[in-house]
RNA sequence: GGUUCCGUAGCUCAGCUGGAUAGAGCAGCUCACUUCUAAUGAGCAGGUCUUUGGUUCGAAUCCAAACGGGAUCACCA
């Protein structure tokens, strides 16, 4: 429709307006709720062309538009802008071609180029938390969006399986991990702990333990017993402490972190970590062996979090795997002179020239680090999938600075495809209580929050649900489909890019803009649907306000999916949904559906629900979210 | 301090490629179930869109500065 005026104004420009006009002066928008109109036209940009009040030039271009399209009815000129009004007989056979169209708003699948998207992309040391909820939803969600759009996806993952970290939790559960009657150390089997929890348990054990370390260190500097570090440690030591004099006490603090990193260093813990790390990257078979048995158990616990998340993978990466073509890909680049040696050995690279750091890639014992690890994966990705036409990482906005160097860095070395990556950055999720911390234990865990809202659920919808005949099983899905489907909704509805505030209790409401207010809404009109008899085509002519405002809703529906497409948003696809619910449940409080008398109308509303229906199965699976024949 | 993101109703958020009287949800106060699922709907109340300047016929939206908040600037990942 606006193309078609559009293309109207800019065939007959001439005629209209004696010049020839910019197509970017034409601005349609959609009309206000209190002024009579479907579409509106700007005004203002075409006055001084045609020299004359907004009002008169209104009614020059109304006129004119009138007479070419049939399907406008009307129109009205109101303090600059043009408002015209679309007949029922347009919208009618609107919704009669949604109807007829069984993916209404998709593209033909597989018809645009292959995107990678990677996202949950865990560390294996610790369990998945509230934080990583943010990132697995969105990134599930963004790949449907893109699906929906016609692109080709690949989920994928690359699994942090090695490095520091997880050397920390192995050496905290080989020292202090008790062993039982039958000579064995704490297990999954043997504690009954899922596998993701027990690991995490002693990275929490780890750094318990170093703190204390630490501290005790600190504690013989400020005695003055110094004999056991070096002299640049006590320098430095004493450099700091003086630096204290006069300071405030945030900055105060500030210096006693450094002081406490300094400490760190010199503990027995953390050498002893270094260490296994080395004796890890040269394929010790023992710590291989520990490696291996550790991880597993934290498979176990991550696939039965994803299962109950909803979300699944295409394709594996382990960083265990990749860091090796990393180390490969850095030697190659001190060859061609992008990266460069320091005398210790470490390897680094120089980007002051473009605003940045120096950035380490090689550590002086020849270990690698995040951005060694990052490099080989992406090449790692393009080899496997030389047709690539994006990959997309979903990772925090912490990091963006990281994925700013990544790109830099493979752009240098000269990777064609390196503009094509690009950093879906969402924001933190905060607590009402303040920030997750997972050192200090303040987490939100994935599976309690998840247990927890089925929980909520269930006690909800068996307190006003229609469950009679319905199976233990049946219901048990339901609870699950309810739970999650409000806990996706609400960390999907936030833009992504923006920090968003999670409030527990709000979560698991069930009113308002939330996921059971749309599966609500949809198991009512399955609800009429099943009492509405078979549907015929279309015959109605007139349609009411309210039923105009839901088929204009309608049709949006592709262009939506297109911007939460180019956005990578799902929090698009959220306030679409939610804004066509709320329109669709003004229309069904006040307008007879199965009661109405007169057929061609029963049958409209009817074939008019039936499609609310169909897109919000369809939009709401772009999020992730099931939705219920009844609840 | 450098870089970067953000600041809209009591709270949580939309709106931001400039356009009409800035919108929802929650919380508060009314009202509507002998009628299709009231997990609903209708209404009331709630705003100097952080501030100041600029661009413009027109600014919550663009630009600049200030103030306030977050992130980041590791031989952690």
């Amino acid at each position: 429709m606006e193309s078609q005026i559009k293309q109207i104004l800019e065939e007959n420009s001439e005629l209209l307006f004696g010049t020839t006009i910019d197509s970017k002066i034409i601005q349609f928008q959609k009309t206000r709720k209190d002024v009579e109109g479907d579409l509106t036209l700007v005004i203002f940009p075409f006055v001084k062309a045609l020299r004359c009040s907004p009002e008169e030039a209104g009614n020059k271009i109304g006129t004119f538009i009138q007479e070419k399209m049939s399907y406008i009815s009307h129109y009205n000129v109101v303090s600059g802008f043009l408002n015209f009004i679309i007949s029922s007989d347009y919208w009618l056979s609107e919704l009669d071609k949604i109807d007829k169209n069984p993916s209404y708003g998709f593209e033909t699948p597989n018809s645009k180029p292959t995107i990678m998207v990677e996202y949950s992309s865990p560390n294996t040391n610790k369990p998945l938390h509230l934080g990583h909820l943010r990132n697995n939803f969105l990134g599930y969600s963004v790949a449907e969006i893109l699906k929906a759009n016609g692109h080709k996806v690949i989920k994928s993952q690359i699994i942090n399986d090695r490095g520091i970290h997880i050397c920390k939790s192995m050496l905290a559960w080989e020292k202090f991990s008790p062993i039982n009657e039958k000579g064995e150390r704490e297990t999954p089997i043997n504690t009954g702990l899922k596998g993701d929890k027990l690991v995490g348990k002693y990275y929490v054990e780890f750094d318990k333990q170093f703190n204390a370390e630490a501290n005790s260190i600190i504690e013989q500097w400020n005695k003055g017993d110094v004999d056991d570090f070096s002299d640049k440690t006590v320098a430095e030591y004493i450099r700091l402490t003086e630096s204290k004099v006069g300071k405030d006490e945030k900055a105060t603090k500030g210096i006693d972190d450094k002081i406490k990193d300094l400490a760190k260093n010199e503990t027995s813990l953390l050498r002893e970590a270094k260490d296994m790390l080395v004796k890890w990257e040269a394929r010790d078979p023992q710590t291989y062996l520990l490696w291996t048995t550790m991880n597993s158990w934290v498979y176990e616990g991550f696939s039965s979090t994803y299962k109950s998340m909803g979300v699944d993978f295409d394709k594996l990466y382990y960083e265990s795997d990749t860091f090796v073509l990393g180390k490969d890909i850095v030697f190659e680049g001190i060859e061609k002179g992008v990266f460069f040696k320091k005398e210790d050995g470490s390897v680094w690279i120089d980007l002051t020239a473009d605003g940045l750091d120096e950035k380490i890639l090689l550590r002086s014992d020849g270990t690698t680090v995040y951005m060694t690890q990052d490099v080989g994966t992406a090449v790692d990705r393009y080899n496997d999938f030389p047709d690539l036409s994006g990959m997309i990482y979903t990772v925090g906005n912490e990091q963006d600075y990281h994925f700013k160097v990544l790109f830099l860095i493979l752009k240098k070395l000269g990777y064609s495809w390196a503009e094509n990556c690009s950093h879906l950055s969402y924001g933190m999720v905060d607590l009402p209580s303040g920030k997750m911390k997972s050192r200090e234990g303040t987490v939100v865990d994935a599976d309690d929050l998840m247990a927890e809202v089925v929980q909520s659920a269930k006690e909800m919808t068996q307190e006003r649900g229609y469950l009679e005949g319905m199976t233990e099983e049946d219901k048990n899905d339901l609870f699950q489909l309810i739970g999650m489907g409000g806990l996706k909704y609400y960390l999907l509805k936030v833009d992504p890019k923006k920090r968003m505030m999670f409030d527990p209790a709000e979560s698991i409401e069930l009113n308002g803009n939330t996921g059971p207010f749309i599966q609500y809404a949809h198991a009512r009109i399955k609800s009429l649907l099943a009492r509405g008899g078979d549907l015929k085509s279309l015959n109605a002519k007139e349609l009411e306000a309210s039923e105009k405002e839901v088929i204009k809703l309608l049709v949006e529906y592709p262009s939506i999916i297109q911007e939460a497409g180019k956005e990578l948003s799902p929090a698009v696809i959220c306030n679409y949904i939610f804004e066509l619910v709320k329109t669709y449940n003004q229309f069904y409080q006040n307008i007879p559906i199965l009661i109405e008398e007169v057929e061609e109308l029963k049958n409209m509303r009817l074939v008019l629900s039936k499609n609310i229906a169909k897109v919000i199965v369809s939009s709401m699976s772009l999020l992730g979210v099931r939705v219920p024949e009844r609840m």
